[in-house]
This record gives structure tokens, C-alpha cells and sequence, in this order.
DNA sequence: CGGCCGGCCAAGCGCTGCTTATGGTGAGGA
DNA sequence: TCCTCACCATAAGCAGCGCTTGGCCGGCCG
């Protein structure tokens, strides 16, 4: 088998004319090119070169390899080239799978803030709820997951929502954030620095997706009643809107909630506390690649600002 | 620097999805694989595989450098089937440099032979005298020379014919021969078994070619006479051909007569005796080419014959 | 004819890459 | 739930390879 090396070797020789020119031009000494070159030509089981005295010419054989090793260093230079330029964050892809509203938040500011520093970086997303973003991570569909898991009142065990750990994933913790009470404007309890949930036991309520349908009941039941749903909206601004339509009271991540406040819409804390916990999943080998890593810094600066 | 053994066992990892697996198609230890991967990753500057438990993908590099790699080795198989080829003589180019009489005898039965035994060999064929043909050799435009080196009466180290043997070229003695006389079939010497060349010092002689001819003049300097040339010919035939036609004597080697005895021409051996020798010349390396060396070996099996 | 250059050879040595052995971990089945 | 298997990582030991140094020889040139 040829090795990369002794293809190197050839091409100096045959363009210098000389062992010893070679060696100079590879920086090694000229019994180290007189062993490449018989190892060289021990391997290919005919002589490359011959050497008349005067100079030093490859044979037929030797030609023909030294046109075949043009063309394969070329291709190994583009191969380092290409690598190179991923490793150097000159090129390089990164996938992101993530929640609405990571989507919304999050997301743009961080790809916005890595495409500014590194044009070459493609940036896809699409959109997953966790257990489906931290399962197209281990599928090698995306590198990146943002999921999110409740905290507080909800029971965070059953949640799982960062993704089973054995899946070998590594959790990049982003922010944890409180979930506020949304009330409309005119509600009694509008103004209140902080309303204890079990007031609003009897209102009617406006819940979120599947999964936040369910986190709602459970921080309803700590707070000892069952929510009357009443609305279901897909999207925390829908959830919002209806809120402000004064048709019901709802409880929303903060951030969920985004830099304008809806129309006609109260925020006020909430006991006992809920929360949710976002955080970014990649694989442990993933986050060596210098893409990945940017990215990441890049949704840890977006979640701190 | 990659290597070329590193890109096989990426292969061989990126087709199987397994360490394992590549090392049992590669023939070696799963302990090898991983710290080939580990070296090649080093040497790309970035991870190239993901191990996610379930299976092991490669990254973005890593698809990068599978894609080159898949042209790299097949330009490197491409070069050793080149290789490989002119070194098992399915294919390969000998170039000939011979004088017109082993042109027109020795080399036509060894191109003959060669190239039925090797449809691929490629000869080719150029005429010219030994001491340019040895610095054909010597200066990479042919393989072999065919030369010849007068012994006998004449003076063979002024005559050099072999090349300088400093020249590092090999020697492949093919035939001796004698020279013999041609005499027209009416001279009153013609049906003699020998002749001294005393006794033609009258005759109206035939040279052929500018060094024939100085070896005829040596020849018969040495019998004690010097001859009167008043025929000099191009080509052993057309010397035999003056001859038949009753316009002078000359020597000839025996071979160059050929099989056919010119019309009107007896040969007879004369004395002293003269000769020449025919070697096949080329230089080291080269005796060591299977292609080379199979028309060496058909050379000297034409001048068995 | 002597210096010089280029190449081969031998010896020594550090490094690399392989092997075996062992431990940790996720996946599948009883 | 536990066991078992498959897979991968790691460590230690060892053989082989490739490089370097030093010495020698042969051809070329002043």
C-alpha cells in the first residue's frame, strides 16, 4: 500500500532531479528519501527511479506514479482544506431543533450574533417540542436540541423533560425563568404584586400546547383545585390575545411573553412558584466542534441578555 | 497530515457504523480503530465521528472527509492497477536502440516473441550506432542499446564500443561472430574453406558504414595490407549485392548476411579471424523492470536462435 | 589529481501503532 | 428489575518502523 508520505517523497524527487535536493526541500536528511524511495519501490514490486550518476529519472512506472500523485496530494489538500475551514469555523453546519418560543426568543438573537462573527456557519432550526428535539439529536438529525423542563409545583421527575439522561446527552443549562400569571386588565386582582393561584380557582383558564396543558393542571393541583379549561391555544400570543379579550386567565413562561406586552393584559407573579428550566442538548462529542460551541455560546449570551 | 490507512478506517467506521465492525472488515482490533479515529481526529483539528450509543456517525467533517476520502482511494487503487500493471508486464514500454543489423535480425524475433507473450508490452524501435545508443541509455531516451564491439585483429579498446563501463550501464552479452568473407561466386577463391586476407590485398573491396569500414582497414592492416575501397555501401545488403555483381570483396558478420544468401555471393571464413561481439546495454535499475528484462531474455533466446 | 557532491550502508534510537487485558455503559431479554 | 451482551475507551507492553548520525564509495570538476 502506497502511504501519503512516500508519494511526497516521489514528486520531490522527480521534480529535483535528486535525493538530496529532495531531502533539502523536505526538510529531512537524504538517507531518510533514499529509505522512502525503496520502501516505495518495494511496495509498487518495480523500480520508480533510476539513477545514472549524473541524475536521477523516474522510470515508466515512476511517471505514471507521479501523474497518479499530483492528482491524489491535490485531493488530500482539498480534503484538509474542507476540514480545515469546519475545524476553523470558516464553514460549518449546525442544526437546531426548538419550542416556539425559543424559537421566537432566543434563537434569532444567537444565530443572528454567529452568522455576524462567521458568515461561512449555515444555521438551520426546526421547530420540536423536547422529546422529540433530544431524540433527533441522538438521530443524528440535529445537533443542537432546546428543550425545557418545568421546576417548582409541577412534578419535574415525571416530566423528563431534558431528555432521558442515558441517552448520553450533555446539558447546557441556559436560564430558568418563572412562570407569570396573565389576567386581564380589568380582573380584580390585576394589580396585585402577587396572587396566590387558589384565588383564581375559580376563573376560567386558558391553556397552551398539550404539554403545557398538562404542566398547567399539575400547578393548579398543588395549589388544590382542577383549572377549568375552557380555551386551548396553540402559541403564547394567541394565549395572550384571548387573555386581553378578557376571556379567561392563563399562566405563561416570562419569556413566553416577549418584549411587548399584549393589549390589555396584566402580568403578576404567581404562588406557590412555577417555573421552567430551558437548556440546550448537543452530543458530547459535539460540542468539540467549533460550530456547535459557537452556537452555544451564542444561546447562552441571548438567554443572559 | 491524513493518512492514507486513517481514511480507510474512517471508511470503513462510516459504512458499518461501527468501531467493531471496522475493525473485523479491516482485519485488526477495535482498540486499533479507536486510536486511528482519535489520531485522524487530532489530525483534522475537530471531531469527525459522534458516538451516540446506539450507533457512531459521522460529523459534518467527517462526511466532508468520507466524501474525498472515497475519491482519494480510488485514485490511489488506480495508481497501484498502473503500477501493477507495467510492473506484471500486462503492460509496459521498452525502448529499443539498436544498429541496422541486429535491427534487421535479433530485434524483429525478440519484439515477436515479446509481444506474444505480452499483447500490452509497448516496443519501440530506433536505430543508432553504439556509442550514441549507449548515451540513449544513459540519458533516459531508450532502455536497452543494442551494441557490438569488434574483436579480434582490429583494436578493441580504442574501439570502446560497449560504452564507457563507467558509464554504470550493464552488460548482456548476446552472440559473438565471426566475420567472413564475400566473394563473388566466379573468384578463383570462392570454393576455398578459408582464405587469408593476404591474399585479397588486390581486390577492389566493399565497406559498409564510416566504423565498418575503419574496421576493415584495421582487419586487413593486420594482414599487412591496406585495402583499396572503392565501394562503400550503406547496409549489409547492399554490400552483398556489389559483391554478387562481381564489383569487389568484402567481411561482413555473419548475421548480417541473414538467412537468405544473396544471389551470386559465396561466403568463406577467412583468416586472421575477426569477429564481433553483441551485447544488449542498459542500466542497472532497469534489468530489474519485468518488461526489460523479458526482452533481454528474448534477445538473447533470438541470438540463441 | 584532489576536493566535492551525491548516494548507499550500518548502527542506534525514539516513536508509533499494534496487541492483550480491563473497565464502564447502553440495549435487549428473561 | 436484573442479567447479559455488545460496544467503546483506556492502560500497559512490545515489536517494527523510520529517522538520524557516521562512514564509505564513486563520479564530476577545477
Amino acid at each position: 500500500m502506497f502511504e501519503v508520505r512516500h508519494l511526497r517523497v516521489l514528486r520531490a524527487v522527480a521534480r529535483t532531479g535528486s535525493f538530496s535536493a529532495a531531502a533539502r526541500e523536505l526538510g529531512c536528511t537524504q538517507p531518510a528519501v533514499s529509505q522512502q524511495m525503496r520502501a516505495l519501490e518495494q511496495a509498487a514490486g518495480t523500480p520508480l527511479l533510476v539513477r545514472t550518476g549524473r541524475e536521477t529519472r523516474p522510470t515508466e512506472a515512476g511517471e505514471a506514479l507521479v501523474r497518479h500523485a499530483a492528482g491524489i496530494l491535490a485531493a488530500l489538500a482539498a480534503a484538509e482544506e474542507e476540514v480545515a475551514a469546519i475545524a476553523g469555523l470558516r464553514a460549518g453546519r449546525v442544526r437546531l431543533a426548538s419550542f416556539p418560543s425559543a424559537s421566537a426568543a432566543l434563537v434569532p438573537a444567537a444565530v443572528a450574533a454567529l452568522r455576524e462573527e462567521y458568515p461561512g456557519a449555515r444555521v438551520s432550526l426546526v421547530e420540536a417540542g423536547p422529546p422529540r428535539s433530544a431524540e433527533m439529536v441522538g438521530e443524528g438529525e440535529c445537533e443542537i436540541a432546546l428543550v425545557y423542563r418545568h421546576t417548582g409545583s409541577g412534578a419535574p421527575a415525571a416530566d423528563g423533560a431534558f431528555g432521558d439522561p442515558g441517552d448520553g446527552l450533555v446539558v447546557r443549562p441556559l436560564l430558568t425563568e418563572r412562570f407569570v400569571g396573565l389576567l386581564p386588565e380589568d380582573h380584580h386582582l390585576a394589580r396585585a404584586e402577587s396572587v396566590d393561584l387558589g384565588e383564581l380557582a375559580e376563573e376560567s383558564w386558558i391553556a397552551g400546547c398539550r404539554r403545557c396543558r398538562g404542566h398547567l393542571v399539575r400547578i393548579c393541583e398543588s395549589a388544590g383545585f382542577a383549572p377549568r379549561i375552557d380555551f386551548t391555544a396553540d402559541g403564547s400570543p394567541a394565549v395572550a390575545g384571548l387573555v386581553g379579550a378578557g376571556l379567561g386567565v392563563a399562566v405563561l413562561p416570562e419569556s413566553a411573553i416577549g418584549p411587548v406586552r399584549p393589549e390589555g393584559v396584566r402580568t403578576v407573579r404567581i404562588t406557590p412558584e412555577a417555573g421552567r428550566e430551558v437548556a440546550a442538548l448537543t452530543l458530547p462529542d459535539l460540542v468539540r466542534v467549533p460550530v456547535v460551541a459557537a452556537m452555544l455560546d451564542r444561546l447562552s449570551a441571548a438567554a443572559r441578555g
